[in-house]
DNA sequence: TGTACATCAGTGAACGCGCGTTCACTGATGTAC
DNA sequence: TGTACATCAGTGAACGCGCGTTCACTGATGTAC
């Protein structure tokens, strides 16, 4: 079958455009991705993308699915090769490198969501399995805060009890009998802490305060290995 | 002189021009809002809203510092009222409230920026007033825990430690001497909390998860307080 | 190996659309004597 | 109070532009006998 090589050069021609799409991400935000102007960067005519996708929307679709994807590969590949000990520091790292790495891509995924754009549903497959890393991640904590008052692995505050009592069974995002509220408060609040430092860097926030996000960073990671 | 009847039209016209431009931003984003279009709206034709405005850069801008100062004379106003010892419970919860009231001024302002719109020098001044008030707030939560180990009001963690010696002398954004870098490790970690789980709210990340934010919100910033 | 046919990639013209912005102009509203 | 002039609000036509998408068509690449 010579049609192989057809496929194979479809492949590489979607992979293409959705390159260049990118950089057009990054030059002029999402509204700057335009089918014409990718197909001319690809030196080709604006109809003839139309033979790889059935239009812009199916595009940028394959962008954000894509971007899902490479983020929660990246975190899971960086938890696994970690020992066991660092695993939940690999974790955060891993976000964090990713998002500091392509922060279009972050902020495509977790940044304000595209206006008319309807995520498929898909989309929310694919997103719960970085938070599945997380919840893993998480697990690795327990009881790493043997020196800190109360049982190991213990709310501290009455919300925090509040919240993992509230968790409890809530949602198919966590793996197995998902009833435990406490990992799943705990996974949570890491996930939104790390985001908000992670997220505020990316845009530029933090430019002009004079500080170095990393050092914010670390601590908060620490912070949340404490509170475990 | 009664050109002040003129003059107060001006302005009037301006505000209806920003509200009109607001509805915009809700429906369709920041690419969502058309000189045009806002002027169909308001009644008339395209060129007449360059008497008031040179540009559409001009009337972007005018939305985001007005966004600012309402957050912050907002957050600010709530504090103020609040007794002492709830200020930063009044605090977070004026900001989160803002946010979802306004989810897409907020976003306009802390989400991800408007390509190729650069942020006049004006609107970090002002950004820095929701700053104060926070670091304000967080001066409040001194010695609130010492029920906790260690000495009411000093770092637990050693890279907590180690932000605060970074942060010690840094930036302008800290009122008088500017040298307290525990408290602007405690505020930076206040503003960077909330903003994680307000952004991802405000974003709709949560959707689909079956709980209730403001629950996570709560132990958040009760963890706030406990970790002061 | 050679021919007849089907499949596919890409072109070029055209569609309607809305955008930001300029310009010369008309009327209304204010000011000065 | 009335008239002559200046200021300002808003119109309508026009500018060039790029967008997503459709359609009929040309050539090249593959398949079947």
């Amino acid at each position: 079958m010579a049609t192989a090589r057809r496929e194979r050069y479809r492949k590489q021609t979607r992979e293409e455009a959705k390159a260049v799409a990118l950089t057009q991400l990054a030059e002029a935000g999402t509204a700057g991705i335009s089918v014409n102007a990718i197909a001319k960067a690809m030196g080709m005519t604006g109809p003839a993308l139309y033979r790889y996708f059935t239009g812009r929307d199916e595009l940028l679709t394959e962008l954000i699915t894509d971007a899902y994807r490479d983020l929660a590969e990246a975190t899971a590949q960086a938890v696994a090769e970690a020992a066991p000990a660092d695993r939940f520091r690999a974790l955060a790292h891993a976000i964090r490198d990713w998002a500091k790495e392509q922060p279009d891509r972050y902020l495509l995924i977790y940044g304000t969501p595209v206006p008319g754009y309807q995520a498929p549903p898909e989309t929310t497959e694919i997103a719960a399995r970085l938070m599945r890393t997380i919840l893993d991640a998480c697990a690795t904590l327990d009881g790493a805060h043997a020196e800190q008052p109360g049982e190991p692995g213990e709310p501290v505050t009455d919300l925090e009890a509040e919240l993992a009592r509230h968790l409890e069974g809530a949602g198919p995002w966590a793996p197995g009998p998902t009833s435990d509220g406490e990992l799943k408060g705990r996974a949570l609040r890491t996930w939104t802490r790390l985001h908000g430092v992670i997220s505020l860097d990316v845009q530029g926030q933090f430019t002009g305060m004079g500080f170095d996000p990393s050092v914010l960073f670390e601590a908060e990671v620490e912070a949340l290995i404490r509170g475990a």
